[in-house]
RNA sequence: GAGAUUGUAGCUCAGUUGGUUAGAGCAUCAGAUUGUGGUUCUGAGGGUCGUGGGUUCGAACCCCAUCAGUCUCCCCA
């Protein structure tokens, strides 16, 4: 007999675990659809050739890749060039199409550009979705990085309106505060880190400026302006990017202090008023109770390169929470231009639901009710007694109460135990006397009181 | 792609310089108790010590290989 397991980085949802995840599902779904956010799903599956090239070099090394049906059944010609196409796989780490066209979904962004571009005639422009599905990536796992993971995404696309920008700013402070966690919103351009590497006279260099930066918080700028200098920037533009690292202040302060910088640099004035107008447009949607801050950050980055505009992330500011980034997001011109759809702009934001499951779990913010099931139990005592079960089970249904019948009339004490370990909160007890005075004993779990009630009684107290 | 570390019962783990028949807790099942759970008590079942070689009179333990898990770096969510 073989020992049962599951494929690595994968995991299994217990009933308790289903129920938190829905929770946090829920409450995002909630929000999406209060600021008229559609719901779309997309295949687990898509063409390899819609997936590869979007993520980069290593991006393409991580899709997981679906082996093609039949392929025993060739013909042999079929065979031959299966054959030879098979060698030129082993030696090499990409894929041909004899071997696998299909693979995985790797994100929910690349899809929703095919969706866009493949259903431009029936969509209403500006098309705003949320999706909520899992991924895949064959990457090595590790803590709080798994092979399947869900996530989920809000974007909108046909706009170039900031308005949106400050609508999933809002988006982000109204679920966070409704999930009861404390949050930081860093915000920052793409436009800025460009004219970060134009002040530095080295425009080509502003991925190398970039994933450099990214690791301030992590490694601090001494860090930061060691790797600088390994990647090749000049000592005058590491010392032109500390200036401006160590402008601090309010995010009004940082902008001004940006302008005065950055006055000779178009794109970074544009970055500017980009944010700017972002943090204005806010103010007058945002709501007077919500906690989280938002706060201009020059050294955020964020990974993808497909990014052009404002970009976000959201960290969890509680004490006890040492944890990355719990979402994040931003403008991308021209994502559909992929696939030959040109010139439509869209933004949107990713909530990283495993990481804020962790994050809640571990300050213990998930609400009580959430590990209930049935509220009660039937003891099943054989014979007569187990028909007059049913027929009390169906009313108790029949009023909304979710309720089970034990299904096999075994030894008493493990019926009861069997109740304690489910945590039911009401054990009821059809037997000899209750069914002969057609009435039902109710026996409170939490507290072990019990009593012999009338039918209706019983179902209005479960009510 | 690079590195570290761990594989012993369903689960979590002990197991001494290599030495009889490999242990514990939890879980399961049975009984004390055929209409009263959580706490008890008694007993039982359950292991090819990841796999394959090697060293040895003798290997869970030492050596080699291999597979798998976990973690770190890279990268990312």
């Amino acid at each position: 007999m073989q020992k049962p397991s599951i494929p690595q980085g994968t995991r299994d949802f217990s009933p308790a675990e289903v129920r938190k995840r829905q929770y946090i599902l829920g409450t995002l779904r909630t929000i999406f659809e209060l600021y008229g956010f559609q719901p779309l799903e997309t295949p687990s599956m898509e063409y390899l050739t819609t997936l590869t090239g979007k993520y980069g070099e290593e991006g393409d090394r991580l899709i997981f890749k679906i082996l093609n049906n039949g392929l025993h059944e060739k013909n042999e010609a079929g065979k031959a060039k299966l054959n030879e196409e098979w060698n030129t796989l082993l030696s090499k780490p990409y894929s041909t199409p004899a071997v696998t066209e299909r693979a995985l979904r790797y994100d929910l962004t690349i899809p929703f550009a095919r969706y866009v571009v493949m259903h431009q005639n029936d969509l209403a422009f500006p098309f705003r979705r949320y999706q909520m599905q899992p991924v895949w990536r064959a990457d090595r796992p590790q803590k709080g990085r798994y092979r399947e993971f869900w996530q989920c995404d809000a974007d909108v696309v046909g706009s170039v309106s900031l308005i949106n920008e400050a609508e999933l700013l809002c988006i982000y402070q109204g679920a966070f505060q409704q999930l009861l966690l404390p949050v930081c919103i860093k915000i920052n351009s793409r436009k800025l880190l460009a004219a970060l590497s134009e002040l530095c006279g080295m425009p080509e260099k502003m991925m190398d400026i970039t994933i450099a930066l990214d690791k301030l918080d992590k490694i601090g700028w001494v860090g930061v302006a060691n790797e600088l200098k390994e990647r090749g920037i000049a000592e005058e533009g590491i010392w032109q990017i500390e200036r401006v690292i160590n402008v601090t202040g309010n995010n009004e302060e940082k902008l001004a202090a940006y302008t005065d910088i950055m006055q000779h640099s178009p794109s970074g004035i544009a970055g500017i008023n980009e944010i700017s107008k972002t943090l204005a447009y806010y103010q007058s949607l945002a709501s007077a109770e919500w906690q989280g801050q938002i706060m201009v950050d020059i050294s955020l980055a964020r990974g993808l390169n497909y990014y052009t505009g404002v970009i976000v992330e959201v960290v969890c500011t509680h004490p006890k929470v040492k944890m990355g980034s719990i979402g994040g997001g931003g403008r991308y011109d021209d994502l559909t231009g992929l696939f030959g759809l040109k010139g439509l702009s869209g933004v949107g934001v990713s909530f990283g639901i495993d990481r804020i499951y962790d994050v809640i779990e571990e300050l213990n913010l998930f609400p009580e009710q959430l590990a209930t099931g049935s509220v009660a139990m039937l003891v099943n005592f054989g014979g007569d007694n187990e028909l007059y079960a049913l027929q009390l089970l169906r009313q108790l249904r029949t009023a909304g109460i979710a309720a089970e019948l034990f299904p096999d009339s075994v030894k008493f004490d493990k019926q009861m135990k069997y109740a304690n370990k489910r945590g039911f909160a009401y054990v009821l007890l059809p037997g000899d006397e209750e069914r002969e005075k057609g009435l039902i004993s109710m026996k409170n779990y939490a507290t072990g009181e019990q009593k012999m009630v009338s039918i209706d009684d019983c179902v209005t107290q479960l009510k």
